[in-house]
DNA sequence: TTTATAAATGTAAACGGTTACATTATAATA
DNA sequence: TATTATAATGTAACCGTTTACATTTATAAA
């Protein structure tokens, strides 16, 4: 490994002056800086990151912790921070949460540790606010939430309008006509799934449809568990007229048991969704869902910590972003009109 | 921050005896060890990172290059490989390579800034074997290629064996009765949809099968290449009866360009992919496709990481795993009987 | 109790950079 | 040319750990 000092030592300099052309501060003659510009070009010389990160205390890294489930959602968020972080010279370290303790553990070295500067959380189940939150403020590193409840003075927190979109879904069903419209849910503790629900169920009351109990049933976000909800479903009496997956995987899996059961979508089942998934478009019939932008979430995200990195701690403000949906409308809601 | 000074300021000790208690090792008298730990705990003491990387010249953190598309796929493997590294008290850098030469240069400044204690790459598109590899072999650090054609001495490289599975979808085509088998291309540089298209053509010959060149057509791995592929092998005179896209996700584009032109699949069309993503088994009909067994993918590449870790360099083999595919026959191709 | 030996702890020099301050070289002025 | 003022460079301390080596303390043997 070449060193400063063996640059230094090259051009016959003191490592202070290598110091200065390398971050092309201070006055330097430029003779000089171009003869010891060359050698570390010739030798190749790459500062060592932990000398670097001992005396700044910064590692222009920024942390990302994300759930272990979901990829491909999380997937296109990633790519969204990573485009904007690296474009900014800074990495991404990522940790996958298995739960919520050895999560908290994980942020708590990666803060204490001085390994990041800052702190992207995906955690849709996040519930212990004060084991997330308390070294994050304490140590006064950027953090931003992304579709994540708890609430988390001087961070950013970035959430899917999940609320509207969903009770827009419910009057979009209603306005065709639907009484009886069955919500899949998504996962128990997770946050988008929980406010899609909320939605689902306001917008029932708002439009005066049908209540009862017998029309949700419990999914998990997965093709499989949309399969299995719908056969359910479908055996209860009196039957839905619609269902609302709470994501697309599932409605994927509700269209493929409405194949099954010889019901045609939309014609006796209409099915909808909510991500708008690639493949959400090429399903049969297409699927009527709600375009989550996901890279652009990821964007923001990265904005966010960009922003606040040079920020004292004390500036940063709590924010909080709710970023509006988009219906799009195919054919398996019955529609005739389609959007996009 | 509080420092093993701090700790070993209130432990009226020494840093070196701190030092020890924390490495334990040594032997430190009980009493002192227990004295100090509590004081550890009391001060929720964690390491700086950098100062230990500085010392010990290892970071415990695993660089990881992936290309920026397919995100899906990628992010299985992450997940995969995350799992067995995080067991291992390893992190991961991530990093995703917009062109070949940029990746080189962060690659170079992960190596040879010590920021990575090893590294995995996942460039299916990689073709600067000099430009990528002599940094590595220079700084002797574990390298895992996945899907990766560049040859890599020291190094493990874990390939998918697309020849020998897409030769015998072909083979399984063939069988049903097929002799005008189309094929769509991923990527044009992409390291498997090259090999997938190899078995292809042997498979065409072994077979004695058409080998027109109007069979061919370029997508991209996107539905809507797969769609768009598909109108266009269609209007060609004459028509294939069977389409092996080169995954799944153009398969399903296919599905859909089928329907709309009215042609039944697989009476008058047979269409099958490759990846069996999680859709694949509610697409209507089921696509018949071939497994890629994702997450093991990444244990396995986060096995091979951490068992080089602590090897000597120059005791490091050349390793190259090929990974056996299972074929999923579900009712695209038009088999009676359904494996799975 | 003294002495030899082993165990526990402390001291200080690394690791590879940055930077306040001291020093030297250069240019400007008289 | 001598004297300043200023620009360029060097010196050494520091960031937070580890660890070889030195020193102290405890234990065992005489």
């Amino acid at each position: 490994m070449t060193t400063i000092s063996d640059v230094a030592k090259k051009a016959k300099v003191s490592t202070a002056t290598v110091s200065r052309v390398l971050n092309n501060s201070d006055k330097v003659r430029p003779a000089t800086r171009d003869r010891v510009g060359e050698i570390i070009k010739e030798l190749n010389f790459v500062p060592n990151v932990n000398a670097l990160g001992l005396q700044r205390k910064k590692t222009k890294t920024i942390g990302l912790i994300f759930p272990d489930a979901s990829a491909y959602y999380f997937a296109e968020i990633i790519q969204g921070i990573n485009r904007h972080l690296s474009q900014n010279d800074h990495q991404i370290l990522i940790s996958s949460a298995h739960d919520e303790e050895e999560e908290i553990k994980t942020i708590n070295g990666f803060v204490k540790g001085g390994r990041i500067d800052g702190l992207i959380m995906m955690m849709p189940s996040a519930s212990d606010y004060k084991g997330l939150m308390i070294p994050l403020i304490n140590n006064k590193i950027p953090v931003v939430l992304i579709a994540c409840e708890i609430d988390a003075p001087r961070a950013t927190t970035l959430l899917l309008d999940n609320y509207n979109s969903a009770k827009e879904m419910v009057h979009h069903l209603s306005d065709l006509g639907h009484k009886r419209i069955a919500f899949i849910h998504g996962g128990k503790h997770n946050y988008d799934a929980k406010e899609r629900y909320r939605g689902y169920v306001d917008g029932r009351k708002e439009f005066q449809l049908e209540e009862r109990e017998e029309l949700e049933v419990v999914g998990n976000f997965t093709e499989a568990s949309g399969y299995q909800s719908t056969i359910t479903l479908m055996q209860r009496n009196p039957r839905p007229t619609a269902i609302f997956a709470a994501n697309d995987a599932m409605a994927i899996g509700a269209i493929e048991a409405a194949r099954v059961l010889k019901l045609s979508v939309p014609l006796d089942l209409a099915i909808v969704g909510f991500d708008d998934i690639s493949s959400a478009a090429y399903t049969d019939p297409g699927l009527t869902t709600v375009h989550v932008p996901l890279r652009r979430l990821g964007h923001l995200a990265a904005e966010s910590i960009l922003k606040n990195l040079n920020m004292d701690p004390s500036e940063r403000t709590t924010e909080k972003i709710i970023i509006p949906l988009q219906q799009v409308i195919r054919k398996s809601c019955g529609s005739k009109q389609e959007s996009v």
